[in-house]
DNA sequence: CAGTATTATGAGCTTTTGCTCAGTTCCTGG
DNA sequence: CCAGGAACTGAGCAAAAGCTCATAATACTG
């Protein structure tokens, strides 16, 4: 495989609409593809051919393969969707209420293609720089939802950081789950049971 | 890339020990190499090597790369280390002994390496007759856990079939995690944290 | 120990895949 | 409307990976 991870090298940046264009439908194409095959068998050949687009126009774009799913990592940050959380701090109800905007915020940041997330995350050489990046939002999440737990007078656990662990994963793990495999219809039930689940857990031996 | 899935084509079958050895060590080999490089990036040249056989002798065993992968699922499934919730029946004790039971045998089929059964689940085309074994161990788990939170007197809950999904999913991830990314000394807490909640969710609104 | 069967080797063939580049098509400003 | 830049094309190159096969080494058998 030829050298990966050369100098910046921006490649011709869109001046025309039309530009732009092909570079979104590489990307989309991409995203279907690799969440399809996988990174290392989603070739360069095969996005440009579902996106319609010679093989040398994604070149044009992108230096390399890898920087295609960074790309796609970028977009999915830059969305938003990791940690509108915000509303978390807003959110001064009932420990539910609370664990069910964790849920719902975590059934967000999987609605676009949790096999795309982990290829994302756990194959392809994203940049140091990225990585970092991703980590960061993961810690700041952990660190918010701990904040949040701290604050709520009807937790009780005992061990916070454990605990918050325990949960944060567990949603992201379900949701994820739920979002690869179940039509939408089982959905509501399963976010009631899971938020059931965590809100008890929280709210410790209610003896 | 070559015709993958032949006709059954056996290869030559081991007659004496030294071959059944060097089998096993490609076997070994492609388990580490799988699980360090992904799939598709696992190479069979790097598995030979690793094995410290040469290539020829891996395609004297194996018909193709996938049958590698699929061999590697066999063993694991033999091994028996999917089902041996045998225990799980003849453990009548409190919800949280065999919750617990649950979350230890979890753990166990984890033992082996958590990144290889993700691969060999999700990456390489096992075949549909292999697919459908697999799939077959997971019903029968998740059913065989429904039996015993049926009759559970301590069980509360909504929709069980729901409940039972839930619980095993988040324990199966749960553990997948933990395996993958944590030292074993945090082990224990995590443990006794999961066990926590799940019982206390399957013990229902304990009101 | 000779003869045969089994196992092991690794150079190299074939296919796949990341990627280039010379040439064509399209767009826009003057 | 046309010149020149921007965008696009795709045959094909080089490297990598799957796999073969002629040959060598080793083990078993009578």
């Amino acid at each position: 495989m030829p050298s990966a991870n050369r100098d910046i090298d921006p490649r011709r940046k869109p001046r025309q609409v039309r530009a732009e264009l092909t570079r979104d439908r590489i990307l989309t194409a991409a995203a279907h593809v690799f969440s399809e095959h996988g990174y290392a068998a989603g070739t360069t050949n095969r996005i440009a051919e579902r996106a319609r687009v010679s093989i040398g126009s994604l070149y044009q774009y992108f230096p390399n393969k890898d920087a295609v799913l960074a790309e796609l990592m970028v977009r999915h940050i830059d969305r938003g969707a990791w940690t509108h959380a915000d509303r978390l701090d807003l959110s001064p109800g009932t420990l539910e209420s609370v664990v069910r905007v964790l849920v719902r915020d975590a059934i967000d940041n999987h609605r676009d293609d949790p096999r795309l997330l982990r290829i994302m995350i756990e194959e392809g050489q994203l940049s140091a720089e990225l990585r970092e990046t991703i980590t960061r939002h993961g810690e700041r999440r952990v660190a918010q939802v701990r904040d949040v737990f701290a604050r709520h007078p009807d937790v009780d656990v005992r061990d916070l950081d454990t605990a918050v662990d325990l949960v944060v994963f567990t949603v992201e793990l379900n949701t994820h789950r739920l979002a690869a495999f179940q039509q939408p219809a089982a959905m509501g039930t399963f976010e009631n049971e899971l938020v059931d689940m965590v809100t008890r857990y929280l709210r410790g031996p209610s003896a």
